[in-house]
DNA sequence: TTGAATGCAAAAAATTTGCATATTG
DNA sequence: CAATATGCAAATTTTTTGCATTCAA
């Protein structure tokens, strides 16, 4: 908490309470859209900040890699702290249930991409897409 | 090809000139955005058609189970013939090049979300970002 | 002090929708 | 003929940008 200041810096980047609060808001929801977390952050109390701030914070709190964007759906890029990154996300087309199984899940997968491609995969940015165990039985 | 007519009228749906200019035009390109496909159909010879046309026939094409998409970046939905979606597909983060490896590679990863989620996963929706063999040399 | 970040409003994209008209089956 | 699709224009939705002002370092 206390060395985001410090990381910031480390980049010639500005510890803001507005970034403060984005990335409060990304660690409260987990798994949310650009406008969900306005939303979140403008009910956190103080005054809700301008779409723009938002998007802003959001590429700044990313390049700093405290938080990644997975691709839920066609649009709707969706954030979330650094540390959920360490699961492959899993999306039902039938109610958009949202789950993650864990990287280590997909090591196969990165080495034949690795093997066959010489591509060092990022599978953590990765949304797979499915139907869960319950939509799957629904007409 | 000349079913093409025959599973559109199974779902209640037409064959139009402007459906087939688009499914060919995605046919050609392999990997595109809609605006892309509006443009190489409007390089066909004919009459350009108007975006909403272009959406609404991918959608429709989409149905029929002829085209998939993946999420090759933030704004960009990538329509494909659907026997290309026997691959999953792979983005460069660094130069943008797609390229694909076949579904089978990751036939590990879906048995394991399976197993434990419960979840039927089809991963020739997923595009996992990465570096290319050039890019992650560069600085 | 000074460059980085914000707020606001306007501009761009990207996608969708309403509706009269044209087409397919 | 009837139902579906098209064309076109306008409305939405989502994201980006310009710029004067404010604020962190």
């Amino acid at each position: 908490m206390s060395d985001l200041g410090a990381r910031l810096r480390a980049q010639g980047k500005r510890l803001t309470t507005q970034r403060e609060r984005v990335l409060a808001a990304v660690g409260r929801l987990a798994h949310a859209t650009p406008d969900e977390i306005a939303e979140e952050v403008a009910a956190d109390g103080g005054s809700p900040l301008p779409v723009s701030t938002v998007y802003r914070s959001l590429d700044a709190l990313q390049e700093l890699g405290l938080i990644g964007h997975t691709h839920v759906d066609h649009r709707a890029p969706s954030y979330h702290l650094a540390e959920h990154a360490t699961h492959v996300h899993v999306v039902c087309r039938g109610c958009g249930y949202v789950g993650e199984v864990p990287l280590e899940a997909a090591d196969e997968l990165v080495a034949r991409i690795e093997h066959r491609l010489g591509f060092a995969a990022d599978v953590s940015h990765a949304a797979v897409h499915g139907l869960c165990a319950t939509c799957r039985e629904a007409p």
